[in-house]
DNA sequence: TAAACATTTGAACAATTATTAAATTGTTTG
DNA sequence: CAAACAATTTAATAATTGTTCAAATGTTTA
């Protein structure tokens, strides 16, 4: 565990700013909120849980996105690929976010 | 304080979306960096300590749209617009953010 | 009231993002 | 091997975002 930096870094920022730009979509939440309780999940399994109309491809482009930036990883086991939250700590940020919204 | 939900609804998760797409962005990190450290500061001078080529006018931009979302609140002073965070709970972000790095 | 100052606004443009459908890859099983 | 299944990839399009410049607004002060 680390005490809150005075300044962030120059390239802190810019990580911070990929990361949160990576999952600041209500799916992606979504995803990340699903695999939170359960961990981990197949590409089908992701999209039925998610709400209404969930196409595979867009679950597919959603995950990958997140795979490509760190915030997921993933893993094949025969026609599936499961994947699961490459670091929990993110999680944290949903106590953030609830916090934020009773301002 | 707040527990953890269990299950955010639709709502809380666009929420947090709208809030997290607001401050994705390094120069919107940064701001919120040093409106952390000393509260409230007008444009100008929140121009100054941003690193490098600052423009007033992207900087009035940023300030414009995080304030739109709900992120910082203005208060106009004489010729000056002063701006300070909303709510500093959002500041919590910061440590998921650093906790996330270290990956 | 005119000049100087602080900030906002608007327009224009490039770049990125989300969404959808169709085609493709890879894996299992009959 | 062919059919069925799971997921990815590609391409097209619409929508959003970041940046810059120029013009406009509002405020103070000489």
């Amino acid at each position: 565990m680390k005490t809150t930096s005075p300044t962030p870094t120059q390239a802190q920022l810019e990580r911070a700013a990929k990361v949160l730009k990576t999952i600041a979509h209500p799916v992606k939440l979504e995803i990340l909120s699903i695999l939170a309780e359960k961990e981990p999940m197949d590409v089908s399994s992701l999209c039925a849980h998610v709400g209404m109309g969930c196409q595979i491809s867009m679950m597919s482009h959603h995950l990958a996105k997140m795979k490509d930036n760190g915030v997921l990883l993933s893993q094949k086991q025969g026609k599936q690929v499961f994947y699961r939250i490459a670091n929990r700590n993110l999680l944290n940020l949903f106590h953030c976010i609830e916090n934020c919204d009773e301002a």
